[in-house]
DNA sequence: AATGAATGAGGATTCATTCAT
DNA sequence: CATGAATGAATCCTCATTCAT
C-alpha cells in the first residue's frame, strides 16, 4: 500500500459509466458530486463532509445526494474507492516501467521523497481512509485491495516477503516524511530502501 | 513514534468514590472526562466523540464539558496529549530495559506483534492522531514530540540514522499488520528488523 | 421618522389554512415567522427573542428557522424591515391625504396624540430598533431609510429645513409620551407644532 | 430627559458607600462591578452583559456577581441608576451655569451638537434604557425622574409648557444626530431652539 | 427523473444560579 | 465573608433524511 500524487486519469473525467445508470440532463453528475467529495474531504475531513457542502462544491442541488446515493456511506465508500483504485493504479504504472530490481528501488525512492506539495492531498486522503478502515470493515476492504495490489506490483521485481517488508517502509517513511515538520534528507531513504532489500531481491 | 497498549500509570487512578454522589467538590473529574473521552473517541472516532456522549461515558453532566474544558478542541488536545505521553514513556521504558542492541530489537519485535486485543485501542486512537496531525499543526506537535522521543530511545541502542529508519519501519509495519486481514507471522517482522539494523548498530 | 399603529397591509396576511396540518409546502410561512418575530420582540423584547420563542408563536418547527432564515440576524433584520416600511408607508399616506399645511400639521398633532393602545406596539419595537441601530450599521441603514422616507413626506408641505425639524420633534414628544406616565393634553403638542412649523412653511 | 457626555463625578470613583454595607477586604468592589456592567452595556448591549463578561471586566470572582447583587435585574437598575443620575446632574449643573434664558439657550445647543465621540457612549445607554424603560416599570421609574429633573432645570428660565416641549425637541435631535449618519450642521439646531422657546420664556 | 421544502435530532456552547467550603 | 466548582436549562445552528411535487 502506498501513496502517490498522481490522480488516475480517466475516473474523475466526467466519463459516464455507461452500464451504470444512464441520466437524460447531467451525465457525469454522480461523478462530479465524488469528485466534490473528496476535494471536501481533504479539506474538512471526513467529519467536516456533509451532504450540504459537498453539494455545494459539485454545484448540485442538496435534493440530488440523496437521490444519486443512499446515504453518505456510500458516498464516501464510493469516493475512496476512486481514491485507492488511483493510487494504486499509478504505483503499479511505475512498477511496470521499472526495467530492473535497481530501477525499481529508485522509483520507490522517488515516490517516498516526491514532491509533498502534490501529496499533500494523498497524505490527508489516505490518513483518513486509515481511520475509517481501522473501525469498518467495507473500508478495510478497500485498504486490504490497495495493499495487495501494491505488494504483487513490487513482486515483479523483488521477492513476496520483501515485498511486503518494503510495502510497510513505503509506508511508515511516507506517513512520518508527511508528518514531520523539518526537512528529510533523501540519502537517508535510499539508505533504507538499500537495507531492506539487500538480501532479498 | 510507536504504539504500546500500556496505558500511562497514574493518570487515570481517579476513580469516581462510587456510591457518593459526588456534587460539588469532584477532584480528578477532569481527568475522568479526558479518558472518557478516549474511550468514545475509540468506539466511535472523533467525528463521533460529542460532548454529549462523552459526558455520559465520563457520568458527568454537559455542563461540566465546558466547564473544564473552553471547547471540544481543547478536549482533544488534552486526550491525546495523554496518549502520545503514555505509550511512548511505556516504548522508552522498554529500550531503557533492553541491555544491548540485540534485546533491543527483540523488544521492537514484541513490540508489532504484541497482542493485537490490546493494540487495538492504540491502532484507533494512533491513526485518528494522525488525521487530526495532518491537518492541524497543534497535534502535529504532538505527533512530532513523540517521534522524537521514540528515535531518542532507539539511540541508546542504534545510530541515528538506524534510529529513524526503524522509527519509521515500526510505524509501517504496525500499521500494516493492525490493517491486513489474514494473520502475520513473526518471522518477517525479525528479519525486516535484522535487515534495517544491519550496517547501523 | 414617525410611529404609526397601523400595519402595512398584505404582509401577514398570509393566514395559516387552520383545520390542515400543512406539512409540506407551506406557503406564507416564512412571512408567518417574520410576524412571530415581530410579535415575540414586543412582548420579550429582542433580547428573549429566541428561535424558539419565535417558532412557537408562529406554529413552526424549530427547524423552520435557520431554514428560512440564515440566523437571527437576518430575521430580525427583515422583522424591522417590515415594521419599518410598515410605519412610514403609513405616515407617508398620511402626508398624502392632507391637501395643505394646516391638514399635515393636524394629522402630525393626530399621530403623536394617537391612541396608545395601538401605538404601544410600535413604541416598543421602535426604541428596540433604535437600540440595534446604535450599535450596527445594517440597522441603521434601516433607520436612516425610514428618516429619510418621512422628511420626504413632510416637505410636500414644508420646507426642508422645517420637515427635518419637525420630524425631531415628533421623535421626542412621541418618545416621551410613551415613556411618561401621568397623562399629557393635547394642547401642547398642538402648540409645539405651531411653533416649529411657524417661520417655515 | 436630556443627554450628555461628562460622568457625574464621585460616583465612580471606588467611593466607599458608608452605610451601605461595609466590606472589609475590597471596599468599593460593589461599585467596581457597577462600572463594568455599564462599560460592557456600552459594548455589547444589555443583551449582552452577563454575569461572566461584567464579572471579567471588574476583575472580580464570578462569585462576587451574585453575592453582591440578587440578580441581574438588580445590578442593571444599579448602573442605569448611576448613569442617568451623572447624565441628569451634569445637565442640572450647565442649567444652573447659565445667567438668562440666551445662555440656556445656547446651553441646550452645545449640549445637542456636543462632540459625538464622548456622547457616543451616552447615546447607546440611553436607548438602552429606554428600551428597558418602555417595557418595565422599575426603569420608567428612573427615566421620569430623570426627565422630570431635566424639566425642572429647564423651568429655571422657561415656562412649563416651553420647558416640556424643548425637553422633547432636545431628546428628538440627540436621537436623530445620533442615528442619521451624514453631517449635521449646527444652525438648524440654533433655529430648533428658537423657534420651540420664541413665544414661551 | 429530479428537487426544493421541510423537520426532528443532535451539535457546541453560554448562562444565571446554587452550594460546599 | 467570599468564592471556586458545578450544573441543568436554554441558546443558536447544522445535519441527514424524507416527501410532495
Amino acid at each position: 500500500m502506498t501513496t502517490d500524487a498522481d490522480r488516475l486519469p480517466g475516473t474523475a473525467a466526467a466519463v459516464p459509466v455507461p452500464g451504470r445508470r444512464g441520466r437524460r440532463n447531467d451525465p457525469g453528475r454522480r461523478d462530479r458530486i465524488i469528485d466534490a467529495c473528496l476535494d471536501v474531504i481533504v479539506e474538512q475531513g471526513v467529519a467536516g463532509a456533509s451532504h450540504r457542502k459537498i453539494a455545494a462544491a459539485a454545484g448540485v442541488p442538496l435534493g440530488s445526494m440523496t437521490y444519486h446515493f443512499t446515504g453518505m456511506d456510500e458516498l464516501l465508500r464510493e469516493a475512496f474507492r476512486r481514491f485507492a483504485l488511483g493510487v494504486s493504479a499509478r504505483f503499479e504504472r511505475r512498477m511496470l516501467d521499472a526495467r530492473d530490481a535497481e530501477e525499481a528501488k529508485a522509483a520507490v525512492v522517488a515516490l517516498i521523497t516526491a514532491d509533498l506539495l502534490s501529496s499533500r492531498r494523498d497524505l490527508v486522503l489516505t490518513s483518513e481512509l486509515y481511520t475509517l478502515a481501522v473501525r469498518k470493515p467495507e473500508f478495510r476492504d478497500l485498504t486490504n485491495r490497495w495493499m495487495a495490489r501494491s505488494r504483487a506490483a513490487l513482486e515483479r521485481h523483488f521477492d513476496p516477503v520483501t515485498a511486503r517488508l518494503l510495502d510497510a517502509l513505503i509506508e511508515g517513511l511516507t506517513l512520518h516524511r508527511g508528518l514531520d515538520t523539518e526537512p528529510h534528507d533523501t540519502a537517508a531513504v535510499v539508505e533504507a530502501v538499500d537495507r531492506i532489500t539487500r538480501c532479498g531481491n
